[in-house]
DNA sequence: CGATGTTCGCGGGCAACTAG
DNA sequence: CTAGTTGCCCGCGAACATCG
């Protein structure tokens, strides 16, 4: 199993911000997320769930098999504070399909895009500050494959699935796909283990793993090596619900458990949870964009005829005749290529010596990814955050994580003149003072501005002087 | 929702001009 | 000479747009 070495401690800051509301303690620091298979939603049993979730911190709920159509769960009298109800069926025949959510209302914000494919997925996207995003996927596969339809029906379902961990993941964003697959990893697993071939509604599993996403529960419990926990408990019991997620998440992980609460809700469905140390998704200490220094020069390999000894280039072309002698004229010119790339340029490789070539990036073009560049950006962003009423009130309940990015933008740029002014040194800020804070914010934006044209004038010149060197070097050449 | 980019109108600052 | 007027430029922020 590898983990990255992100090994994110609980600090000072977070605890910090814990205090500032007080409700719950760990709300603010634990994301908690559950799912339950309900076996047909009530209004009675609506209102356990969000007395349950609500004594618990959970953030975000997963409901499966709610049987009701949207009209019906929009109508049930419950107590809904602090949450929001995101439902999905398909309205025509309810029956045997629905998935609902129940989202906290400061997520309930963040959402961006909901889809709903066949009364039986629900797929919502997330976004937070500094690019990160969180694509949730629940959904409730068909119980029964006694039918070739129904099996096909299922892969159906098992295809979309993949479809929009696929699109997630080349956008980058966090996964957690949970919900009632109606299928068990066990005999995928036996499948697997047996080298027989994998059935094709449990292949789903397979692309899962493929994607590198975790069911944390498994992990968790170690049952590949110890007993498994069931979900399901009618006349047999089986592991049918999972919460499988992206590796970051894992990581973050701190607590995942498959919990009896039969005698609250009457379901014969286990409740799963897991929690995650929220800090760099929800509530981000803010940064600008790291440097992708990697790219920063671009080496090319040039072959260097010139400085290749002459027995070498003979090797080389004794080489090249040898494999030409294999050479079919009438392929097609997909088949030309792969051989000129496989053959000719092995054996040139192999002879032929060559030097490495450093293409540099017109620095003039990228100058708006330079850190100081990003930095003004920075200030300019702060200070319009300050004179908004809203987002002033946002900065002003997450000022420590703010303050200490100033600081060390501050100290970064080594403005010295700066460093004891007074926004600096507040622990909270009061918006009576907002016009000291813009006037400070002023002046640190003055500083970085000098610096960043004098930056922008240096580079200028010294592009001026390579062309004048360029010049000069090439009219000596000529003469 | 958040990040980023773009457009556009407003007002301050400044210079040129003008009326008293 | 001075106080007020006009016109212009520029920077800022609000608002809008776009993407994911």
């Amino acid at each position: 199993m590898k983990i990255s070495n992100d090994n994110t401690i609980p600090n000072l800051i977070n605890n910090n911000i814990d205090m500032f509301n007080n409700e719950h303690d760990n709300q603010r620091y634990f994301t908690k997320i559950a799912v339950l298979n309900i076996c047909t939603l009530t209004e009675y049993k609506l209102n356990n769930i969000f007395d349950y979730i609500r004594k618990n911190g959970i953030d975000i709920m997963g409901i499966t098999e709610t049987q009701k159509t949207d009209k019906e769960i929009k109508f049930f009298n419950a107590d809904k504070t602090g949450y929001k109800i995101i439902s999905h069926n398909d309205n025509k025949n309810a029956i045997g399909k629905g998935v609902m959510l129940l989202i906290q209302n400061n997520l309930e914000k963040h959402i961006f895009n909901i889809e709903k494919i066949n009364g039986r997925i629900l797929i919502i996207d997330l976004a937070f500050r500094n690019n990160k995003k969180l694509r949730l996927i629940l959904f409730y596969n068909l119980a029964n494959h006694s039918t070739s339809v129904d099996i096909n029906n299922k892969i159906d379902i098992n295809t979309h699935v993949i479809k929009q961990i696929k699109k997630a993941k080349s956008q980058k964003m966090e996964i957690i796909c949970f919900g009632d697959f109606n299928l068990q990893y066990r005999r995928f697993k036996k499948r697997q283990d047996n080298k027989q071939s994998i059935p094709k509604m449990l292949k789903i599993f397979q692309k899962l793993e493929d994607f590198n996403l975790w069911d944390v529960h498994k992990e968790t419990y170690d049952m590949d090596n110890t007993k498994e926990r069931m979900t399901y408990f009618g006349h047999f019991n089986t592991r049918i619900d999972y919460i499988w997620i992206s590796e970051n998440l894992f990581t973050k992980t701190s607590k995942a458990k498959i919990m009896n609460i039969r005698d609250i809700i009457k379901t014969d469905h286990a409740l799963l949870t897991f929690d995650f140390i929220n800090e760099d998704l929800i509530y981000p200490i803010l940064q600008t964009k790291k440097l992708n220094m990697t790219n920063k020069h671009l080496i090319r390999n040039i072959f260097d005829f010139d400085n290749t000894e002459d027995e070498d280039l003979l090797n080389f072309q004794d080489d090249l005749k040898k494999v030409a002698n294999f050479f079919d004229s009438n392929g097609s010119i997909e088949e030309k290529w792969s051989f000129f790339k496989t053959n000719l340029l092995k054996v040139k490789q192999q002879h032929i010596r060559y030097k490495e070539f450093v293409v540099n990036i017109d620095n003039g073009k990228t100058f708006q990814h330079i850190q100081l560049y990003k930095d003004l950006r920075y200030i300019v962003y702060l200070r319009r955050k300050f004179k908004k009423k809203l987002s002033f009130e946002k900065i002003a309940l997450n000022w420590i994580n703010y303050n200490k990015y100033l600081k060390h933008l501050v100290k970064r740029n080594s403005l010295e003149e700066i460093n004891s002014t007074y926004l600096l040194l507040q622990h909270r800020i009061s918006q009576f003072l907002i016009g000291q804070y813009v006037k400070e914010l002023n002046e640190i934006y003055d500083a970085l501005f000098s610096k960043f044209s004098l930056n922008m004038f240096n580079l200028k010149n010294e592009k001026i002087k390579e062309a004048i060197d360029k010049r000069c070097a090439d009219l000596a050449d000529n003469q």
